[in-house]
DNA sequence: GTCTATATTCCGATAGAC
DNA sequence: GTCTATCGGAATATAGAC
């Protein structure tokens, strides 16, 4: 991995560990070994690293939808929720949380980047529900936009609220939500 | 309203709006009209102050439940989902979301102070949901605290989502929760 | 209880050598 | 592309006058 890949990687990593603001260009040049200095040159301001780090995720999110195109919708679902199962086993949150939390303290262009990340996301989330209704998989009696909302808002406060919990809550809310999706009403 | 309670109310915004690590004693100073100095008479670290917001929250839980405890469940319900709602209005997230992404860079003793939190509201919407059961006014087929779990993240991440997405989906999540409590399986 | 003044540390960012 | 060195600013916190 370069350099410029390695910094976007321990910037997320701290990012979603720590928050935005309770990291500096230190930490991330001591975890590289290298100077301060050298990560100004890959990206002039911490502003720029957020925002390659909220792309870098965007990017994640393509190739999932991607490799998962041709699958069946609880595939898909699954492929979706294991985002945030990954998250939970190193015990960070997810990237729209963190920054979501401090949103008023960064600044637009980052802002501006995270929508267009949530938007993605709730589009790509709200087509695999509305699939999996039409070919009987999944059941549920509200749009198909406002059940992905409730995914989403069951699946990124859980890694929030299972820091404080424990760990098998985060398996129980994941395990009722695919449960219920699949039950009929 | 004395200084003490003053600063409480400040930081307390502050913390919900923009993060905990995002704001200083300056800034609640400038808001009071006093002088960073004195905010340190009242607590002498930004820890104390973080401890003395969520002790504030707790006690303000401790209200809530004791105002609706002879209320019917859809009552008190209803007045745990207002606390989101008077949060939403503020455009703010709760302090459990506030603190919860940035864990990890805050002292272990505000960590603490929020498990309790956590647990004290775990608690309380549980029994709401078990007593709305058995008097069959909510109708699910998960334990009930299963179910306070979906409900809370659900609410707590709508805040933080919706920053993002629009306030109108806020409303949405938090009534879709409401109706589907009250439909039979 | 609030003030002025300041010690200390850290952070984001830049200049310029190699 | 990485380094040393440093600037300027901000933040936490404290000492001591009033």
């Amino acid at each position: 991995m370069n350099t410029r890949d390695a910094i976007i990687k321990v910037g997320d990593e701290l990012i979603r560990d720590r928050g935005f603001n309770a990291f500096s260009f230190y930490d991330v040049s001591k975890a590289l070994g290298i100077k301060n200095a050298s990560v100004h040159y890959h990206f002039p301001t911490k502003t720029a690293l957020a925002i390659a780090v909220v792309q870098q995720h965007s990017r994640l999110v393509d190739e999932l939808m991607q490799k998962t195109a041709a699958k069946d919708p609880l595939v898909k679902l699954q492929a979706f929720l294991s985002i945030y199962t990954y998250t939970k086993a190193e015990n960070k949150v997810c990237i729209v949380g963190s920054l979501a939390t401090d949103l008023h303290s960064v600044d637009g262009s980052i802002q501006q980047e995270l929508k267009l990340l949530v938007e993605k996301i709730l589009h790509w989330v709200t087509g695999i529900l509305e699939e999996g209704r039409n070919k009987k998989i999944f059941h549920f009696d509200t749009s198909a936009r406002t059940r992905a909302l409730l995914v989403i808002t069951n699946m990124l406060a859980a890694l929030q609220l299972t820091r404080l919990t424990g760990e098998k809550d985060f398996k129980l809310v994941k395990e009722t939500i695919i449960k219920e999706l699949k039950n009929k009403q």
